[in-house]
DNA sequence: TTATTTTTTTAGGTTTACCTAAAATAAAAT
DNA sequence: ATTTTATTTTAGGTAAACCTAAAAAAATAA
């Protein structure tokens, strides 16, 4: 159950790219991980030897469930990495990834169980993308950021990020749950507080702070 | 100035070993790194012809300059991975060797220095050995927390690990300062707080969570 | 000082993950 | 249905970092 930094980033490019195509062709894999055809030939070769994935040779690539287990799992480390550069150490949000592809091949477990919970089991990355749980599940559709939702845009909430007593207590009092559908109205650039419209309520306030941790989606 | 994780460990190996040793031998870089006596010829044949130590065949080694301000990076990112596990993922101070093997080699500049003033810049590991700084200085004198200083053996206060303004008004009220020589008359096991001793003034108690905070070294 | 033992180096392999160039297969075009 | 083009694979090579076995140098003992 261990694999080198390199087949995990055949794993993870493999993963990302059945999303888009469905079979994955040897050219979108050379193209992807920057490395020529014949050399991706070659590791698939390797990695359907240890019964990571379902390759047959001219007819492209796909993961199997134990290849997809692998994938979830580095994918899952590397979004808490970027979440972690993001949100503790203020690196911003374009500038997380290279060092993320490092962070994401460290080995312990136990380390990333531990930085989840460090950081209060956080669901979806800087960049919107859901973080898969311990057990590799995790939702499907793209999230983000209240702070970055265009105005005037329908959304639904669909989770907070930061789970403490004080921020629930805030949502319950401005009555934003879970499932909640509103719009922003208005952006306020002074200080990136947003007026939001629920339906059938006045317009409300709430500052960046909060806007940031409050998680949405289309429609 | 970028080195692969193999020669790091050589270097940082060698820097250890230099500061018992004063010349390094072979035999020794090879117990020490878990290799064989002919796989450490071939690597110093290559360090050396980066310019990074002093080396003539059957004659040992020594860091040159530079390649002592590459071991010392390695060893601050070491410490700081170190510290960031204790302190922040509550990982056990004895479980944390392993995981920052492997996080002491992750390149970026950037995410170091900001993981050092995230954790404010702390001078100690939690295995008391000095944390360098950005620039590669730091105190030869192995400190150790108050926590773990012995019953009755005279010690002199050489820093705080955490600087915030609490922690130094409760300081100054106890009237602990850095150079303040002290001793422990008491453990109490049932909280972890200490009786402390300063020449001519009456004994003082302290918390595990102060305690913690405070580094000695000795005489 | 010469012989023996220990340490270190050299010479030649292995594995991983790349590469180039040529051959094989599949897909597209005439 | 061939021919042409594009894709993929095979064959053989390279660099890094390890290895074993044998040779060379240094240290120790007789």
């Amino acid at each position: 159950m261990k694999y080198s930094a390199s087949k995990e980033n055949y794993l993870k490019t493999i993963y990302h790219l059945q999303n888009e195509q469905n079979i994955v062709t040897t050219n979108a894999l050379a193209a992807a991980l920057q490395a020529k055809p014949a050399s991706i030939t070659e590791m698939l070769k390797k990695l359907k030897a240890e019964k990571l994935l379902i390759y047959e040779r001219y007819k492209g690539v796909r993961l199997n469930n134990e290849g997809k287990k692998v994938a979830i799992q580095i994918i899952r480390k590397h979004r808490l990495w970027e979440y972690f550069l993001v949100r503790k150490l203020q690196f911003g949000w374009n500038e997380v990834h290279e060092v993320a592809e490092e962070l994401e091949h460290i080995t312990s477990k136990k380390l990333i169980d531990k930085l989840d919970a460090f950081l209060d089991f956080p669901v979806t990355d800087p960049h919107g993308d859901p973080i898969p749980d311990r057990f590799g599940k995790f939702n499907n559709v793209r999230q983000i950021s209240l702070l970055d939702l265009a105005v005037n845009k329908p959304a639904k909430v669909s989770g907070v990020t930061s789970q403490t007593t004080d921020m629930l207590e805030l949502l319950t009092h401005k009555n934003i749950h879970i499932g909640t559908r509103l719009e922003v109205r208005k952006k306020f650039p002074f200080d990136n507080s947003l007026e939001l419209k629920i339906k059938n309520q006045v317009p409300i306030t709430v500052s960046e702070q909060v806007a940031k941790n409050i998680l949405v989606h289309d429609e």
